[in-house]
Order: structure tokens, then sequence, then C-alpha cells
DNA sequence: CTCGCGTTCCAAAACGTTTCGGACAGATTA
DNA sequence: TAATCTGTCCGAAACGTTTTGGAACGCGAG
């Protein structure tokens, strides 16, 4: 390996000069540092980041904690959010630190660890729940850290986050332009952020409409283990059954369709279904799905942006941004037939 | 942060006796070592791996890179597999440090910064190619490294990769049980190693059964991008077309389906079809796809736990394991009819 | 008593980098 | 002329760890 050392050496130069020509200080000379820069490249010179972090600057490293057990049903969203993130940490010169943590606390614990040990100069945090320990952590221990999802009432952190609400709302005008007026929702686990942001948009496109919000066309916190055969026979039973349904993720959606089907009710001809997340599960549905789709790839791309920003320039103030997802109709939904 | 020397101090002990004494030498006396032991656990320390790598012996991670773009038609392969990579490697207290290149050659100037930095202690490769540069590089550097997948004729590194032949052979010879005598062939890209795996499963599986080799069966080096619309529609307007299909990754097998029901044909009644990998999309298809089901996040546990163990005994031979895939049997497939 | 040996401990160097505090020369100012 | 400033450069310390090469001690053998 070639060190700062060998650099000086060929160069005839101290290696601090050679350190500080290296790093853009203004106290050597423009001839000096065309040289160094010369000998430097001739050599092949890298900077050992790990020299470097130890010696307290920098680490030239992100991390980011993921859950042991990747369900299926969250499809790609690790690794397009993941791509997102090394390549842009890559353009950067970052690196990305991954580990797992069974449970939220394992994961608080790799993150003390790798912010403690300055393996890392500041991590990601995702999947960000309503009372998010890991937060209140992070917030306490002055790591710097970039979430993706907001927490209702915590301004004091940086976040990237989708906006679900306006996602939904989008979703819920389309049916009511296609004439529907009954429109049940399929929620998300509650625990999870935005959950209840997708909610929101849900009451806020009804509210504009001028409908009432029926409790009776509403299944919350729906996780992949709950049956949802028996909850969606009740809903469709109703006296005054729902005409489109708005699935608040796509293995809820694909969920919902088999359990409907098995009622003998059709797609799109006797109920509009509507998906969230857009991933390969609802484009390959029969019919394939009409979906809320987010750029899983630009999420972990901007969050990074945001965290590197954050660590260059020092100080700056939390900041916030918002992802606009976009409604991909496809052949779930259709206009509400004359009765 | 609380290091050695705060131990040493509480303890009353040198740094040096403080530091054989956590690394189980057999220097120190067995009553220093439990005092060591619980002021170092009173006090929370924990080693600074940063120090540790600079120091030279080992850096507790390991080095994996991805491909910039993240089609989506591998579907949750990567988050599977990572998933599998960390959650062994956090049982050993080794970290993932994951980067991403455009291309192959961006990948090796990776893995070479990796080890050369002292980043990593070893890396994973992935996507073997059939003659890989990476693969020679990281050789002739003597990193260790463990590769998912392997290349013929080439014995002299460590890999774990999945069975294909035996996989295909498995869904080839299933499709004979069923009667089925035409059975036509859709073949991934010929750069990848397992490319060929696969295919050799399927002239074996037919020399067995005394079939010909019918090179109009065959389609090869399918990528996502070729249309497969206009092949297809070839094949089945053979004279004798294929009565089955099958085909060597979930995305050629939802695209043969779209295909071939464009023409009218119908699955599994008038076409069978086979699929690979088993991911999310050929659960979801209508009808859901027989497929050979490979456990990505086991591929990525028994990879990481090969190079672990490579890194923490010196000098083992190269190992190799193969895993076995799985015929996951659903609706794409039927019996025959009697023509 | 002296020598050698085993046990237990430690000081110091090393890994590659950044940074603090100054050194030195030449130019400018008083 | 002497003092100050400016532009370049550098020595040495520091980051936290491991490792090398002893040192100090007690003990049994010669």
């Amino acid at each position: 390996m070639v060190t700062l050392k060998d650099v000086a050496r060929q160069a005839g130069l101290s290696v601090t000069t050679v350190s500080r020509a290296l790093n853009a200080y203004d106290d050597v000379a423009a001839e000096t540092r065309a040289h160094v820069e010369r000998v430097a490249s001739e050599l092949g010179y890298h900077p050992n980041h790990i020299a470097r972090s130890l010696q307290g600057t920098r680490a030239y490293a992100v991390g980011l904690v993921i859950p042991q057990l990747v369900h299926r049903y969250v499809d790609s969203f690790w690794q397009e959010f993941i791509a997102g993130v090394t390549s842009t940490c890559g353009e950067a010169g970052f690196d990305l630190v991954l580990c797992t943590g069974k449970d939220l606390h394992a994961e608080q614990a790799h993150y003390q660890r790798l912010v403690r040990t300055r393996r890392v100069d500041g991590v990601i945090l995702c999947d960000a729940r309503v009372r998010d320990q890991r937060i209140s952590f992070l917030r306490q221990s002055h790591a710097p850290f970039v979430a993706f999802g907001r927490v209702l009432g915590h301004d004091d952190f940086s976040w990237v986050d989708v906006d679900g609400t306006t996602g939904v709302r989008t979703a819920v005008d389309y049916l009511l332009s296609l004439g529907h007026r009954r429109i049940g929702y399929l929620g998300t686990p509650t625990a999870f952020s935005f959950t209840h942001f997708r909610h929101e948009g849900y009451v806020d496109a009804l509210f504009a409409a001028g409908l009432d919000y029926d409790e009776r066309l509403i299944l919350e916190d729906l996780d992949v283990a709950s049956e949802l055969q028996a909850p969606i026979m009740e809903l469709m039973n109703l006296q005054e059954p729902p005409t489109a349904l708005i699935a608040c993720a796509d293995y809820l959606a694909a969920g919902a369709l088999r359990a409907v089907r098995s009622l003998g009710i059709r797609v799109p001809e006797d109920l509009s279904l509507v998906a969230f997340d857009d991933t390969l599960v609802s484009q390959h549905t029969e019919p394939p799905m009409t979906s809320i789709r987010q750029d899983n790839q630009l999420i972990g791309s901007r969050v990074a942006t945001v965290l590197i920003q954050q660590l260059l320039g020092d100080g700056l103030p939390p900041s916030h941004e918002l992802i606009q997802p976009s409604l991909v109709v496809r052949q779930s939904t259709a206009p509400l037939p004359a009765a």
C-alpha cells in the first residue's frame, strides 16, 4: 500500500505538507500542490480511510441498520433504497456500513456502536415509528442522522419522507372521479409513522368531497400475518358494501384481491382496487393493479444526500423533504357501473 | 468513548495488560483477567474497530459491491441476500461495507480500495461471470474472497452456488412426468455463469429421457430488455410447438406468460410454464407459477459463513458449497392433454 | 550463592492520517 | 535598521489498538 510517507519521500517534502496539499489547505504553494498531486497520482496513492477516521476527523462512511427478517412482502424496498443510498454515497466518497438488528433495541445498539466507535460519521434510520426510541437515542447522543419517515410533532431532526397523505388523497380523488362514493380503506400497522399520514389523506379526500367517514369501511392495523379473508368478507357483506377499496400496501391489495375473488367478486367490474407502493407484485397480479408509486431508489438517494450535506456542512439546520408519489393507473380500477 | 486507557487506569494496570487480558492471551493471571473483564464491562468498554484495523490485524468488516442499477426484475434478490450476509456477519462481530459500481470495472476498483485500505478483511463477489476479471484480480491480489457463483474450471477460490443444473433437471423431469415431450427453454444472458449450469440441467434431462435436443425450442441470452413477444410467437408457431416451457428466471416466465396469452394460448391448459427463482412475481401471476426456488437469504448466510471461516482460520483450502433449489409446484403446469 | 526458568506484567513502537504550534525566509512597514 | 507580517513549510503529538522485546519477581536446581 502506498502511503502519505511514500508520496512525501518521492516528492521531497514532509508528510504534513503532502497531506495539506492534497486536502486543499491554503498554506501550500500552488506549484508545490501541483507537484504533490502529480506524484500522488503517479504512485497511485489513495488515502487510507481507516487512518483518517482514527485520527478523528471523518470515517467517510454512513451507517444503516436494517431489520433482520426481511419479510418477502416488502418486496424490493430495501434493495432499491440501499441502491439509492450507496450510489449517492459513492459519488461523495462515502461507504455504507450495513448491520441487521433483530428488534428495535438491537438496532439501537448497533447505531450506538457505529457512532461511538467512529466507524461511521452519521446514520440513516428507516421505518420511523410513532414513538421511536431510536430517534430519541440518536438525538440525545448527538449523532448526525437522517430518517426516512417523519414523526408527528418532531421537526428537530432531518427527515425525508413520501407524501403519503397526498398520495392517498390523489387515489381517492381518482376513485371519486370514477363515480365511486363508498370507498373502503385497508390500513397498514399503526406502529409505523407513515400509516397515519396515509390515513389522513383518506380522511381529507372524503371530507373535501363532503362524504361521511364510515367506520365500517375501515380496516386498520393490518400486517401480513393477519388473515385478510374474514374481515374482507365482513366488509363486502355489508348492507351497502364498498364499490372501491384503497389498500395502503401492495401486499394488502394482493391479499384483498384473492379474498374478494374467492367471494365471486370481480375486479374491477364489481370492485375497484387501488394499491400503494407499486412493486412488482401489483404489476403482475391479474388484473395489474392501479397503485400509488414511490421511487425507493430516489428516496434512498435523497436521504443520503441530506445526510452527507449535514456531515460536510457542519451545524446545518434540520432539513425536511417530502417526495411526491404518483398514481399509476392500471386495470384494477373502473368507473362505477350504473346500478 | 471509553478506551483501553480508561480501563487500564481504573483497573490499575497497563494498557498492554488490559489488551492482552481481553484478548485471551495466556500471559496474564486468571485473577487479573477476571478483574479486567469486570472493570471493562462496568465501564461499558467496547473495542474500537477502527483502531484495531489500523493497527493491522483485522477490520471486522467484509465488503460487497452491488450493481448500481438494480433492475426491478431481479426482484428481491439483493435484499434477501444482503439480509443473510449481514445477519450472519453480525453474529460473528463483522459489519458489511457496501458500495455500488456502475460497471464491472468500477466494482473492481471498489474491491481494490476496500482491501488495499484495509477497510475490510475480505470481500464477497456476486453474479460470477463466465470470464470474470474481478475474480482474476482478487485472486492475484491475494484478497480473501468468496463468490456467489462458480466459474467453470476454476476451483482455486471459495464459492457458494445454487445447483441450477439439478434445479432445471428436476423441473424438466417433472414436466416429463406430466407427459410433456416437447419442452422449450428460455435462457438467461450467457455472460452469467449460472446460465450455463441451468442449461446443462435441461440438456441432461432430455438426454436421460432419450429425447432430441431441438434447437428451435431454445431461446438463449434473453435479458429483460429483449422483447419476448416476437421470439415467443415464432416459437409457438412452429409446426410442432412446445407443450411446455421452462424459463430460467421469473421475469422471463412472466414475460412469456403475457406473450402467449396475447396469442390466445392458455396456461396451463395449452402450455405448461415453469419459472426459476420463485420470487413474488411468480407467486402473484395468474395462474401462480410453478417455480424453482432458491433461498437467497440462506445463500447470503452461507457465503458470509464461508468467508468468515476463511478469515479467522488462516490458510484454509478453498471451500465449495452447492445449495439445492426446490421445485415449488403451483398452477402453471398441468398434464399433457391427450391430443 | 548463583544461575536459569516460568510467570506475570509493562514501555514503547507501530499502523496512516490530521493538526497544532512553530520555524524560516523574504517582503513590508515603522 | 529593526520590527512586523506573510507565505510556505515542517516536527511532533495525537487518535486507540496490538505486538515486540524485555523487566521484575519468585522458585528450584546446581
